[in-house]
DNA sequence: AATGAATGAGGGTTCATTCAT
DNA sequence: AATGAATGAACCCTCATTCAT
C-alpha cells in the first residue's frame, strides 16, 4: 500500500515536471494564449491531467514565471560573487536572463497574473534585490551611471527580449546586440540626462 | 443636394477615423489578433460597420500600419532638414517614433499581414530609407557609432516601446528613459563589440 | 411638375422590373437564401432600393413565384387550346414549365413562403386549374392513367426540375430527360398499380 | 476497469451515432450548409461535442454520405442476388434508397464535398456499380429501356425524394408514387425517344 | 491520480433589415 | 424615390474548463 502510494507520487511529481516544461515551450512558441491542450499533448498527459496539477492557466503561468524568475536570480547571485568586475557581471546577467526567455515569460509576472499573487511577488522581490545588489555594486565600481533604476533594467530587458509579435524566429541573432547597445548606454560616465522617471510596482499593476 | 451628399460621406469618414484610431489602441494592447468586436466597441460602432469600411483585419491592420509608418516617416524626413546636429536628430527621431507607436505597431503588423502586400512594402521602405538616411547623416558627424543597422534601431524602438502586457498604464514616463539609455548606447565611440547581426525582413516574418 | 411625377414613375417601375428580373437570376444561382444585396448589385440600385419595392424578401419571392406560376398558367392555357392531342400537350406543358424554372422558383412558393399569402394561393389556383384541365382532357382521351392526380405532376415536375444542391451546373441536358421518363410513365395503361395518395395542400403546409 | 473503459468508450460512441442521425436529417431539411449547432441541438449535445467527433463539416457530411451509400449499396447487392426478377429488384431498389434518403443526401454531399476525397469516392463507385448491375439485369431481362443510364437513375431517384423546401411533413405517402411512375416510364418498350444525355460527374461538380 | 469526453462562452464574419440623408 | 451606411443577429469554429468514469 505505502509503496504504491509512494509510486503514485512519483509519478504524479514527474507528470507535474513534464507539464511545466511543456508549459514553458509552449508558452514561448504560442505566447500568453497558448493553447492548454497542447501544453498537455506534449507533456503526454491528458488535458484534464493539466487541471489537476494547476487549478487554471493562472496558476500554470504563475508557476512557469516563478521558476525562471528563480533561475535567473540564481543566476544573479552568482555573478555577484563570481564575477571580478561588478559592471562585467551586470552585463553578462543581462545576456542570461535574456537566455533564460524573462521576456517572454515573466511579463505576466509584471502585469495581471501576478495581481497580490504572494509566490510572484516573493520571486520578484528576490530577483529585484539580487539585481539591485549587483547594480549597487557596479555603482560603486563607478562603472554604472547612477541615474537608473533597478525598474529601469528590470522591464527594458523584459522589453527588449519580448518575442517579436507574430513572428516565431529564433531571435538569438539580434536580441544580444540589442542588449549589448542598451548595456552600453548604462556605463558612466553618463552621455545624457534621463527624462521622466523609472518604473515603479504601481505603473506595472496598471490602472484596472 | 451636395451638402447632404457631402454630410453622409462626412459621417462615414468620421467613423472610418474612429475605427481606425480604436484599432491603433486595441492592436497595441492585445497585439494582431486583437478582437475586432473591441475595435468596434471602442470607435463606438457596431462591429459589421468595421467590415464595411474594412474588408477583414488584414486590411485594418495595413491601413493603421501604413498610416503610422508614412507620419514617422515625415517626421524623419523633417528632422534630417531641421536639425543641424544628426545625431540630436536621429534621438530626436526615436523619441517622436515613440510618441507615434512606431515601434510597437509596424513590426507586428508587417510580420503578420506584409507578406506581399505592397503597401506596406513601400511604406517599410519609405520610413527604412528616411531612417537610414539619419543614420548615415548621423554617421559622417562621427556621433553615431558604426557597427548598427536601420533593423537593429526599429526593431529596438519597437520592443521598448510596446506596451507592458495586460499593464494599461500610461508608459510615456519611463519609456523616454529606456529609449535615452538605448541611444546614449549608439553614440560613438562604441563601447563594446556587438554580437549577432542585425535584424532582417525574414526574422520579422519568422519561420513558419 | 406632373412630368417630373411621372417621370419618377417611370423610373421607379422601371428599377422594379430590374429587381424582380435580377431577383430571378440570384435566386436561381444562389437558392432561397441569395444575399439581397446581390439582387441590389445586380439590379444596378442601391440595397435598400429592394427594400422600397418589396418589403422583405417574402414579398420579393412571392413576387417572383407569382410571375412565373402565372407564365407557366399561361402556356397551360395556350396548350389546352392549340396542341391537338390532349397528352401530347400534357407533355409540352411538362418541358415547358421545366425551362420557366418552376422547380427552381416555386418550391419556395408552395413552402414556407406561401403560408396564406392571397397572392400565392389565387396564383396556385389558376395554375392548378389549367394543368387540372389539361390532364383531365388527356385523361379523356384516353393517353393519360386515371390513377393520378395534378398534385402528382406539379410536385414531380417541381422536385425533377429544382437544382442539385450545391451545383451551379447547366441542368436542361438532363432534366429533359427525367422529365420525358416521368411523363412515359404517365401514360396509360398503366404499368404498375399505384401507392399512397396524391399529394395535399396540407402536405405542402408541412406540420409546423 | 473493463467496464469503466467500455461505459465511457459506449457513451461517445452514442453520442457519435446521434450526432450522425442528426445531421442526415438536418441536412436533408437545410441542404449542404445547414446549422451545425441545429445538428447538435437535435443530437442533444453541446456544438463543441459535433466537432470532437467531426473536424468540420466536410468531415461529417463525408461519414453521412458514406453510411448512407454503404447501406444502401448493400441493399441494391442483396436484391440482385435475391430478386428473381431484376427489373422487379430495380423497382424495389428504387423505393428502398427513397427510403434511405441516399438520393437526397448523397449528390448533394458528394458535389460540395467530394472533390478528390477517397472516401466519398470509393462509396459512389460501389453504389454505383452494384446499380449498374442491377441495371444490366433488368436490360438482358428485356424489362429495362436501354436508352437510360445509371446516371439518369440516381439523380431522378435524388430530385424525387429530396424533402419539399419549408416543408417538413412525411413525404413518404406520395414520394413512392412519385417513384413508381418513374420506374413505370423506365419499363421497355420505351414509349418516347429521350432528348439529351446522362447526367455526368462533372455535371455534379458544377462549373464554379 | 488520470483521463477522454462534454460543454459554454467568445470572436470572426456575413447578411437581412433599418436609418438618415 | 433612392441610396450608402449602420446594425444586430446568426453561424462557424476554438478553447478553457468541468464532468464522469
Amino acid at each position: 500500500m505505502a509503496q504504491i502510494a509512494v509510486k503514485q507520487r512519483a509519478d504524479a511529481t514527474r507528470n507535474r515536471e513534464r507539464i511545466m516544461a511543456a508549459a514553458r515551450e509552449v508558452l514561448l512558441e504560442y505566447g500568453a494564449d497558448a493553447p492548454l491542450d497542447e501544453v498537455a499533448r506534449r507533456a503526454g498527459v491528458g488535458n484534464a491531467t493539466v487541471y489537476r496539477h494547476f487549478a487554471d492557466r493562472q496558476e500554470l503561468a504563475i508557476q512557469v514565471a516563478h521558476s525562471v524568475m528563480d533561475r535567473i536570480a540564481d543566476r544573479a547571485e552568482r555573478l555577484l560573487i563570481e564575477e571580478p568586475d561588478p559592471f562585467d557581471a551586470l552585463r553578462a546577467f543581462v545576456h542570461e536572463a535574456a537566455d533564460e526567455r524573462v521576456g517572454a515569460l515573466c511579463p505576466m509576472l509584471v502585469a495581471r497574473f501576478g495581481q497580490g499573487e504572494p509566490r510572484l511577488e516573493e520571486g520578484r522581490v528576490r530577483l529585484q534585490g539580487a539585481v539591485a545588489r549587483l547594480m549597487e555594486a557596479a555603482r560603486r565600481s563607478g562603472r554604472l551611471r547612477d541615474d537608473i533604476d533597478v525598474g529601469d533594467l528590470m522591464v527594458a530587458i523584459s522589453q527588449l527580449t519580448r518575442p517579436l509579435p507574430g513572428s516565431h524566429c529564433d531571435m538569438s541573432r539580434f536580441i544580444h546586440r540589442h542588449l549589448q547597445l542598451f548595456v552600453d548606454g548604462l556605463e558612466a560616465p553618463a552621455r545624457s540626462p534621463l527624462p521622466g522617471s523609472s518604473v515603479t510596482l504601481e505603473d506595472l499593476r496598471g490602472r484596472d
